[in-house]
RNA sequence: CGCGGAGUGGAGCAGUUGGUAGCUCAUCGGGCUCAUAACCCGAAGGUCGUAGGUUCAAGUCCUACCUCCGCAACCA
């Protein structure tokens, strides 16, 4: 059975989760679901970014311990995971001791090689501030970014990691694997931006706060953000720099896609493998890099005051409908747009209107003509429409399962509604209710009947990494095991039931 | 001349290797009644940012320009 290791970045603990953090989780889920689907042993991992100067000062302003705030912002952060119906396999948390221990350890061994070297950090200082800014931040007026007082050049002693000895082997290794960042352009960014001009040396620890992982040999100074976070991906896996490697990481890595924000993508694609080629160890096959939601034509930003959190759209609509959407609605490699009328337009014509809707005719027809209970042997044979559906029914699957293999979601979901569409289209070719009134054309209906739940068989296959929940409902109106297999097929006999209306119709004017 | 994208009917978007411009929503007309006022058919609507060029043929390649966005390192 093939592997598959799939990550989402870990978000920073310092506020509660937004769209754009739900959307990777659930992204993720969804990939993961179709690998499962497909057979694949899959392992999920998301987790949670603890440490940083940013969550010492909220929680000392906040009158809080670290440890508490960052404990609320987990907490809120899986429940969110769970309202989606996020399955992942584990969680991970910087502060978690087996974390901290094998990070340790980790920067140990890369300053015993020379990999990590002490010198010092300079950028420009705010006092009041007591954060360090780079030049581009600062521009030319000298003055800091978020309190508009003067700032001073200062330095302050810091480890560093070479990324610089690295630059040749990383550049060979992009060029070499195009595949390694995507989508393209990304891929362009960092090797014309960066790794053209030569990398530089990054900082690896601080001095100036305490809140995060100890350097033991070196007391005054915490770790940086970078060898800390991204070292989440092996040591959930129970990766040991010793070698004393744990089942996981023998099983799972190198992993096969790390799924993150377009805004990390110098981190994991620069950074993150140079340090693992430091560690002497595979780098991972992917890092896709995600484009974000605007709202509207908008940067979404708490100051806009403009920020949507999945907890009320799900409370609303229903947490298929919202992953249906951030799934449908999220171009490949541009930016999506959400705002609520969109939302709702979305989910009437796709949910309601075509999916929902069939599913209600489909069943309400087998229910008034056969009291339910459909078999295959009781029906015509296979005519025109029926090789027709079928043929379309392999295409979508076909064009699905590539779309979805390369992480195009989106257009994966354009197909599935191709064979609903024109399963709705099949029930006005035939007219069912015309048959109904002709005793002899019993077979015939029976065979659109039959016809018409196959499709939605079908279509309840390729929906459920997207819609777990919903598709579970829809199979059991069908008389159908919860959980689609994905070489399943409709069985010869079996019986329909009404349900529970799938996608209510949602009213623009009540918003 | 920093780098990378984007600019397609009212709106949002598809358009792999160049060969009659498509989809969803909205609009108008018609059909149907199994269904969640849903479904189906038809129509109107685009000189594919601008100006050139290559080609028998360009939204799709080349050049210049305009507009918008992202990136431009030790920033979580």
């Amino acid at each position: 059975m093939p592997k598959y290791y799939i990550t989402t970045a870990i978000p920073y603990a310092s506020a509660k989760p937004h769209i754009g953090n739900t959307f990777e989780a659930v992204f993720t889920d969804a990939i993961a679901r179709y690998r499962k689907l497909r057979g694949d042993d899959v392992f999920m991992l998301t987790g949670m970014d603890e440490h940083g100067q940013k969550i010492q000062r909220m929680a000392h302003e906040l009158g809080i311990t670290p440890q508490e705030l960052v404990d609320e912002n987990t907490r809120l952060l899986r429940a969110n995971w769970d309202l989606c119906h996020v399955e992942y396999d584990d969680f991970i948390r910087t502060t978690d001791p087996r974390h901290k221990e094998i990070v340790k350890k980790i920067f140990k061994k890369l300053h015993d090689q020379g990999d990590i070297y002490k010198g010092s950090y300079e950028g420009w200082y705010c006092l009041p501030e007591e954060k360090f800014f780079t030049d581009s931040q600062i521009t030319d007026s000298q003055v800091c970014p978020e309190c508009g007082r003067g700032v001073e050049k200062a330095s302050e002693e810091a480890y560093f990691f070479r990324l610089s000895k690295y630059s040749d082997r990383l550049a060979r290794h992009i060029e070499q694997n195009p595949e390694f960042i995507m989508p393209d352009s990304r891929r362009n960014e960092m090797v014309n931006n960066f790794i053209k001009m030569g990398l530089q040396d990054f900082c690896v620890s601080r001095t100036s706060f305490s809140w995060g992982i100890e350097i033991d040999f070196d007391p005054a100074h915490v770790m940086y953000v970078w060898v800390d976070a991204l070292s989440n991906y092996i040591t959930a896996l129970g990766y040991d720099p010793d070698g004393n490697h744990g089942r996981l990481f023998k099983r799972y890595w190198p992993c096969d896609v790390h799924v993150i924000g377009k805004d990390i993508l110098r981190f994991h694609t620069l950074y993150w493998p140079a340090l693992l080629m430091a560690l002497d160890i595979p780098l991972p096959k992917q890092i896709f890099a995600h484009p974000w939601f605007l709202m509207g034509q908008d940067k979404m930003s708490k100051s806009m005051g403009n920020v949507i959190y999945a907890e009320e759209l799900c409370s609303k609509y229903g947490t298929d409908a919202v992953r249906h959407y951030l799934l449908r609605e999220m171009p490949y490699a541009q930016d999506g747009s959400i705002t609520r009328e969109q939302f709702i337009l979305r989910c009437n014509a796709d949910l309601s209107n075509n999916l929902g809707n069939l599913l209600s005719r489909t069943v309400t027809m087998g229910e008034k003509y056969f009291a339910g209970t459909l078999a295959l042997s009781s029906c015509a044979g296979p005519d025109e429409y029926t090789h027709e559906l079928d043929n379309l029914a392999t295409e979508v699957k076909e064009n699905y399962a590539k779309s979805m293999d390369v992480l195009s979601v989106a257009n994966a979901m354009q197909e599935i509604f191709k064979l609903l569409d024109r399963a709705n289209l099949y029930i006005d070719q035939t007219m069912p209710w015309a048959l109904a009134k002709d005793e002899g054309k019993k077979a015939e209906l029976c065979l659109v009947l039959h016809n018409l739940c196959k499709a939605l068989q079908q279509a309840s296959v390729l929906l459920y990494p997207i819609m777990p929940v919903a598709v579970k409902l829809l199979r059991q109106q069908l008389g159908l095991p919860e959980t689609p297999g994905w070489k399943e097929s409709l069985p010869d006999g079996y019986s329909v039931k009404r349900g529970p209306v799938l996608f209510p119709r949602i009213k623009l004017s009540t918003e």
